[in-house]
RNA sequence: GGGCGAUUAACUCAGUUGGUUCAGAGUGCCUCCCUUACAAGGAGGAAGUCGGGGGUUCGAGUCCCUCAUUGCCCA
């Protein structure tokens, strides 16, 4: 046989793809089949393949392949994002190595290093995205920062600040005193540690000896307090409402309010305010108009608000204070607490709250229409548990900061002219700035009187117009395109960007198309080891899917990553997952291997042949309604399981082991393409899943003039459940005898005799498949008692397999008796059920019946037993 | 602290409205077999008081309460 005895992914990989792009099957244009359309989540331009994006694009794939064969204009749009943060943090410290630092660069130089790093890194990940298999429509690969791209994004942050959903607000930040810039609340990772809580006296004021304690585990930002703060309804400190007080260390005297925001479990039921280094104590601050001092320098030492500390690290700090406050008197203990202390990702240094200028983003009607088409069900979020998790956070909805200070990215459109906080105007360019601030201002003036915002937008900032601007929805508005595509089908997402992205493609799609993004949100879990941690490339513990794809095949790593991923379940991940969609590979190379090596006869065909082409046509029909269940149903992982049961066992195990005919000899024609036409079926619908090596098959197999990718999804002709449960009867038999070969020791080879008592229905052809499949040379009825003989029930007939003194009698005796002593038992409790007559009153009749069946099979079970009992000697 | 989930075989998971597709699947494990597609294989097998405890019901893996363990999101 010159075919290799196993599959070699390697050639057909490479060869399939490149045909598959050269025909151009995945470009999409619009025409009057039903559009199926996809956006990619864009990854990180710079970014390499992970385990995440595996899953996550395999899934894409699968949904799209499907789509393309059922005839719809499948168009899954690829691409990236700019990633401003991470994008930026990787220049920055490439430049550091050069021995570059960001602060010595203008910003259009560091731009410049930016663009150079993104066009040489940039869509590494796209082309790690073909050798997976994923049929993207190449020609339309969107970029975040592109030309049209980027203008849209500046549309509409001018549109919504005229619409008056932008303003400029003061708000806290999260500040990286090391690396000098503020920090998005995803770049923090808050972190339990042990810290301690010092309680410190502060003197009321016009009092000789009244004091309030306060617990804190900052004592370094007493000199930012502006207030403390007691519960209204803390009986304790009712008297002193009103009151002032005075802050140890220094001459000034704060206010003392009350507030519901604090606890009066915790510490001792009063709180400093701090409001310049806290965002709860700046709420409250705001609620109460109190001063905000910052006590701060940006990198993290105090400032001349903290007098004799001033310069020293706020960490010393906290050391120093606490043994002045002990001298002084104000300390009156220290106790270990724990706390969660937020951490920047990038440096590890312990994150400062602080309070600065930025742009913001009003939510509260954009979240309306979102929160109200997830919740009715227009647009369907798999697995729906996802639903109550978006409705928490959209009911309690908080305004987007948008501003970022950083240069990678989209520079806000704000012009300033003046140093007052309105000094500036909203426009796309500078050009219709200087035209909008001269006709505020009433003068005019020019480009050298405007200075533009120095920050730029969120990254989700533009992403969130993504399923829009990929189709130029907003540049040029009801074009083709937007019109035919838009809204797009499903979007396969993780849950953890359900609010940052998910939800505010939602917003903008209602606030700007007034149409939902997309019908299907399927939400994939996180990847882990096999420890449960999630796979990180700090941790190492993730493998290079790139080398899984050479050591496995893109189609072994495809089934590896699905096969026990069900939607927002996390993927416990292990290479013998892709071990095993190798070997499915080639399970099926092998199917192929088989068929080709018949040698054609035009020859009677066999009755075993003819009942198992029967059966498989009706058993891949109810798959096919099974498997399009749970397409419909987002269970793709079980629809893949249901592909490979249909291959592994009913295509292999049974179908090709019927038909195959004896050693050497050859295949009657009519067999053989009722098998290749079967087969071809079968590679149909496990495209989705295992593109190349079914597109392989499918050539090898039979001369097709169509390649498999853009071939026809099945079509459901029906199914005749008879079939299918006359042959798991027969199967049964066939499986029984098996057994008792094993029991007995019998090989495979060894002709056995099976007799059975009673009518068996199958007819000749489940006859004729029962002797091949269970090498009998004798399959007959018999009206005779046999005595010695291994037996089995099925269907109620009573079947034997005579050895004469071979048998075992004592063993099968045994057997026999413990059968039927579970028949007793199974009897009793059915007959009990009967017996109730409140079952019998209130279950439905087809409960009832039922059971009624169930009692008369065990009847005849029993008789069949104890029958069989009697005959042995 | 607030919210949302989860707990079914050694592992990973199915289990619609309570009752035959109810105790399932894949992997792993055990036994036998290198049989003429595939040992990356074949045939067979064992394995779970459905997290604990209560309750509703003729009937509970499924509904309710409670406890335990655990995950995620937000603060």
């Amino acid at each position: 046989m010159s075919i290799t005895k196993t599959y070699d992914p390697k050639i057909a990989e490479e060869k399939w793809y490149a045909h598959w792009l050269e025909k151009g099957y995945f470009n999409s244009v619009p025409d009057d089949r039903e559009p199926f359309t996809v956006v990619i989540p864009p990854p990180n331009v710079t970014g390499v393949l992970h385990m995440g994006h595996m899953l996550n694009n395999t899934i894409q794939d699968v949904l799209i392949r499907r789509s393309r064969m059922q005839g719809k204009n499948a168009c899954w749009i690829p691409g990236t994002d700019h990633a401003s943060i991470a994008t930026e943090a990787k220049v920055v410290q490439k430049l550091k190595s050069e021995g570059v630092s960001k602060a010595d660069l203008s910003r259009e130089e560091f731009l410049g290093h930016a663009f150079e790093w993104k066009d040489k890194h940039g869509g590494i990940i796209l082309e790690q995205l073909k050798k997976l298999g994923a049929s993207c429509d190449w020609n339309r690969t969107h970029f975040t920062m592109d030309q049209s791209y980027s203008e849209s994004v500046i549309d509409v942050f001018v549109d919504l600040f005229n619409k008056g959903k932008i303003y400029r607000g003061v708000r806290m930040v999260n500040w990286d005193p090391d690396a000098l810039t503020a920090v998005s609340d995803e770049e923090v990772l808050h972190k339990e540690v042990n810290s301690k809580l010092f309680f410190v006296r502060y003197k009321v004021v016009g009092t000789q000896d009244e004091w309030l304690n306060i617990a804190t585990t900052r004592p370094e930002t007493i000199f930012g307090d502006t207030a403390i703060c007691v519960n209204p309804s803390d009986d304790r400190y009712k008297s002193l409402h009103g009151k002032s007080i005075h802050v140890p260390l220094t001459d000034r005297t704060i206010p003392i309010v009350t507030d519901e925001y604090v606890d009066v479990e915790f510490g001792t039921g009063c709180l400093k305010i701090t409001p310049a280094h806290d965002i709860n104590d700046y709420e409250i601050g705001v609620k109460h108009n109190l001063d905000n001092i910052n006590v701060f320098n940006d990198n993290g030492t105090l400032n001349a608000y903290g007098l004799h500390y001033e310069g020293i690290d706020r960490f010393e700090v906290r050391k120093q204070i606490e043994k002045e406050l002990n001298e002084k008197g104000y300390l009156i203990k220290v106790e270990d607490h724990q706390n969660k202390v937020g951490y920047s990702e990038r440096t590890n240094a312990v994150i400062e709250p602080k309070l600065s200028l930025q742009w913001f983003v009003n939510m509260k009607e954009l979240s309306e229409p979102a929160l109200e088409n997830v919740m009715n069900g227009k647009i369907q979020f798999h697995p729906s548990k996802f639903k109550n998790t978006y409705r928490h956070w959209m009911e309690n909805i908080k305004d987007w900061c948008i501003s970022r200070q950083l240069w990678w990215g989209h520079r806000i459109p704000a012009f300033y002219y003046g140093k007052g906080t309105n000094d500036f105007v909203v426009a796309k360019t500078i050009e219709e700035a200087i035209e909008v601030a001269s006709n505020k201002l009433g003068k005019s003036i020019t480009k050298k009187d405007l200075r533009q915002d120095e920050d730029v937008l969120d990254t989700w900032f533009s992403s969130w117009l993504w399923p829009i601007s990929v189709f130029d929805g907003l540049t040029k508005p009801n074009n083709e395109e937007i019109n035919y595509y838009y809204p797009t089908n499903d979007l396969v997402t993780a849950p953890e960007i359900m609010f940052f992205w998910v939800a505010r493609m939602i917003m903008a799609g209602y606030e700007y198309l007034d149409e939902l993004p997309f019908r299907n949100v399927y939400f994939t879990g996180i990847v882990r080891d096999k420890l449960g941690r999630k796979m990180s490339k700090s941790l190492g513990n993730s493998p290079d899917p790139i080398e899984l794809i050479h050591k496995f095949g893109a189609d072994g790593v495809r089934v590896g990553v699905l096969i026990s991923s069900p939607a927002g379940n996390d993927l416990p991940f292990d290479t013998s997952q892709c071990e095993q969609g190798r070997n499915f590979s080639n399970k099926l190379w092998n199917a192929y291997r088989l068929i080709s090596s018949w040698e054609v006869k035009d020859i009677e065909q066999p009755a075993s042949s003819a009942i198992a082409i029967d059966w498989f046509k009706n058993k891949f029909q109810k798959t096919l309604t099974e498997l399009n269940e749970l397409y419909d149903n987002y269970k793709i992982s079980e629809a893949l399981m249901v592909s490979y049961k249909l291959v592994w066992d009913d295509f292999c195990s049974w179908y090709l082991e019927i038909i195959k005919p004896g050693y050497q000899h050859p295949i009657d024609r009519k067999t053989l393409e009722q098998s290749v036409f079967l087969f071809n079926d079968v590679l149909k619908v496990l495209h989705p899943f295992m593109p190349f090596v079914t597109e392989e098959l499918w050539h090898q197999l039979s001369d097709q003039k169509e390649d498999l990718v853009v071939s026809s999804w099945p079509d459901f002709s029906g199914f005749d459940e008879g079939v299918l449960s006359s042959f798991s009867s027969a199967a049964e038999i066939v499986s029984n005898v098996r057994n008792i070969r094993k029991q007995q020791s019998i090989g495979g080879k060894v002709k056995l005799e099976l007799f059975y008592s009673g009518k068996y229905m199958g007819g000749k052809e489940f006859t004729s498949m029962i002797r091949k499949m269970g090498n009998l040379s004798v399959f007959e009825s018999t009206a005779e008692k046999i005595g010695n003989s291994n037996g089995f029930i099925v269907d109620g007939i009573q079947f034997y397999i005579p050895f004469g003194d071979a048998v075992d009698v004592k063993a099968e005796r045994a057997k026999l008796e413990q059968e039927l002593e579970y028949s007793k038992g199974f009897l009793i409790s059915v007959q009990k059920k009967l017996g109730n007559e409140r079952f019998v009153n209130s279950a439905p009749t087809n409960v009832v019946e039922n059971e009624k069946k169930k009692q008369a099979d065990a009847l005849l079970k029993i008789s069949l037993i104890e029958e069989k009992l009697g005959n042995l000697n």
